[in-house]
RNA sequence: GCGCCCGUAGCUCAGUUGGAUAGAGCGCCAGCUUGCGGAGCUGGAGGCCGUACGUUCGAGUCGUGCCGGGCGCACCA
């Protein structure tokens, strides 16, 4: 049991002695102010049922209850019983938590013996990977290793739209507009995004060309050629291409779907539906009438026969069952499909599926001062977003480290842009807007990635420094700030349990940050090396190894790689 | 028209399942520092929490109306 909960059930012993209604570990909150105490008990509900005046209620008991292993005094306030942490005792436990557990120092075991399985990671082949593709992936990769780090079993599965429309009108404008264009290795998959822009236009200008596009799409669902061979052999240029840049964002799927695969299981779902009377005809397309909750028709086939989203989702959702039969099915989809995903869901369950769905959404992805739509051509691709501010950054690294070689200075510099796009990604609710300024992604100042890497390398540069090994004592860290630290590294499995129970991940990156703002208020009280108290040196090291070890932890839960130097 | 989301400091955002005096970052102003990595730290100014009612011992948080913004609502994904 980590130091925390294990104070905070000696509160709970103490007070289940003198309180007539029940207390759970969920009633003892924080105070506002730690000069207030560390754990607060509000009496109102007691007092209620004890018919008593809150504050006597809460003096009353606080006479009573007397200092336990953890957990030293205990005074009214008002209507609450304040408790305060029992200072060298409570820090010693905290750094041997972090000391014995190390990288998994925060890992809790809510989720133990629960299996989910997460969709994300669903860029479109054929078609760019844009910011709003990052955020998705970075939010779901997020979620995973904070389902993972809560206990669960987690199948992270990828779902590449590799087949529909879209496909369609990129193979029908290389045939059109690009026929004998040599494709560059490289930057093949880009090209393909570019080409579906331009057919997209197209299409706006001439009406026609949505039925030359229709019968593509047909030719490839029904595997005929020229078509079906220009779409394998496309589709690999993405997936190329999405391997490649997961790889750099940490985006470790364990599973790969594809709507290819899932389209024919579809269409006989969806034919099953017909004569089970779950769907029916209408306007010659099926639909699932959903009037009676409130969710209006799901369309699951078009007139035309061919398949859509809502086509392949029910075969997925199923394909997915018997694969890994997991407890839940979470999918981290955009809010735009909030209407889609309640239809699938009341689909599902009219099915007699029976296990537990549900939809994580997030918000989209703005440039300062433009909404970003590809319709608008202001859409900034993954690939340029991470070199504009590569480009930067070495520019800046360059200046600071003279000696460094090229090769390290791009390297360093790549691994901060990115880790600098992650964070912007999950440093805020996943429900809103994020308005992605990369001066203040890339500001070595403020809420930013750059200034965490930075105090875990300063933290670094110190240990490196210093000629002695670290020894926890906790008798010697008397400096007030050291006990600020270790209250605030006490926190962390608290804040992974309540982020994987609601998938706020930004939680995550606040307390990480809020912990490397205290460590560097104590760097500038403090001065750790040269010490003539050896001891306290010791501990010292000890100290901040601790909170290095954590933040590294927290970062690691947001994908972020923490640095030596930089 | 119906539905979902949002409205908190000049800007970008937090606010722990209703709890004590509403916070952070940036920007601005005033300082510290020849440093164990100053890419930092300290202090300050800056708020009728969109608005009006309601529920409650207690509302930024819950409910209803209104105002303002975003998104969605059958053959796109």
């Amino acid at each position: 049991m980590y130091a925390r909960e294990k104070a905070k059930q000696e509160v709970l012993n103490a007070l289940r002695k003198y309180i007539e209604v029940d207390v759970s570990i969920d009633d003892i909150e924080t105070p506002p102010d730690n000069k207030m105490g560390d754990f607060a008990y509000p009496v109102f509900q007691a007092a209620k049922k004890m018919k008593k005046n809150p504050a006597e209620l809460a003096t009353e008991i606080a006479v009573k209850i007397g200092p336990s292993d953890l957990v030293d005094g205990v005074k009214a306030v008002g209507p609450y019983v304040n408790f305060t942490l029992k200072m060298p005792a409570f820090g010693a436990k905290v750094l041997e938590d972090v000391e014995l557990k190390k990288e998994k120092y925060g890992q809790v075991t809510v989720g133990e013996g629960k299996k989910i399985i997460v969709d994300y990671a669903q860029p479109n082949t054929h078609k760019e990977f844009h910011v709003g593709h990052i955020r998705n992936a970075v939010l779901g990769q997020s979620i995973i290793n904070t389902l993972r780090a809560s206990g669960y079993e987690v199948v992270a599965a990828s779902y590449i739209g590799d087949v529909g429309a879209h496909v369609a009108k990129a193979l029908w404008g290389m045939e059109k507009f690009h026929k004998g264009e040599e494709f560059d290795k490289e930057t093949r998959a880009q090209r393909l995004g570019q080409i579906y822009t331009e057919a997209t236009k197209a299409v706006e200008e001439n009406e026609d060309y949505k039925l030359e596009i229709a019968e593509v799409l047909k030719a490839i669902e029904a595997q005929q050629d020229p078509w079906f061979s220009l779409w394998k052999k496309t589709r690999e240029w993405s997936l190329d291409s999405f391997k490649a840049i997961f790889k750099e964002l940490s985006i470790e799927p364990d599973a790969w779907y594809f709507e290819s695969e899932v389209e024919k299981p579809g269409k006989e779902i969806v034919s099953k539906m017909l004569t089970d009377g779950i769907a029916k005809k209408s306007e010659g397309a099926v639909i699932v009438d959903l009037e009676k909750e409130d969710l209006g028709a799901f369309l699951v086939l078009k007139s035309d026969g061919s398949s859509l989203y809502a086509t392949k989702d029910l075969a997925l959702a199923m394909k997915k069952e018997k694969d890994h039969g997991a407890d839940r099915q979470i999918f981290v989809v955009d809010v735009r499909q909030s209407l889609h995903f309640k239809q699938l869901f009341a689909t599902l369950n009219r099915m007699g599926f029976e296990k537990q769905l549900i939809h994580i959404y997030y918000d989209m992805v703005n440039l300062p001062g433009a909404t970003m739509s590809s319709r608008a051509g202001n859409i900034i691709t993954y690939e340029d977003l991470r070199d504009q501010m590569s480009e930067r950054l070495i520019k800046e690294t360059k200046e600071r480290h003279e000696d460094w070689s090229d090769k390290k200075i791009a390297e360093v510099a790549k691994a901060v842009s990115i880790a600098s796009i992650e964070f912007m990604m999950l440093r805020q609710d996943a429900e809103s807007i994020i308005t992605f300024d990369m001066d203040e992604a890339m500001s070595f100042d403020g809420f930013t990635a750059p200034y965490l890497l930075y105090t875990v390398a300063r933290i670094g540069s110190i240990e490196k420094k210093a000629k002695k090994k670290a020894k926890s004592a906790v008798a010697h860290l008397t400096h007030e700030k050291e006990a600020e630290l270790l209250r605030k590294l006490s926190e962390y499995p608290e804040v992974i349990e309540r982020a994987g129970l609601k998938f706020h991940i930004s939680a995550i990156a606040v307390w990480v940050f809020e912990l490397a703002q205290l460590f560097n208020e104590y760097y500038h009280d403090v001065r750790i090396l040269d010490d003539e108290d050896l001891d306290r040196m010791r501990a010292r090291l000890a100290l901040i190894g601790a909170v290095r070890v954590t933040m590294k932890n927290g970062l690691k839960l947001l994908n972020i790689e923490t640095l030596k130097e930089m």
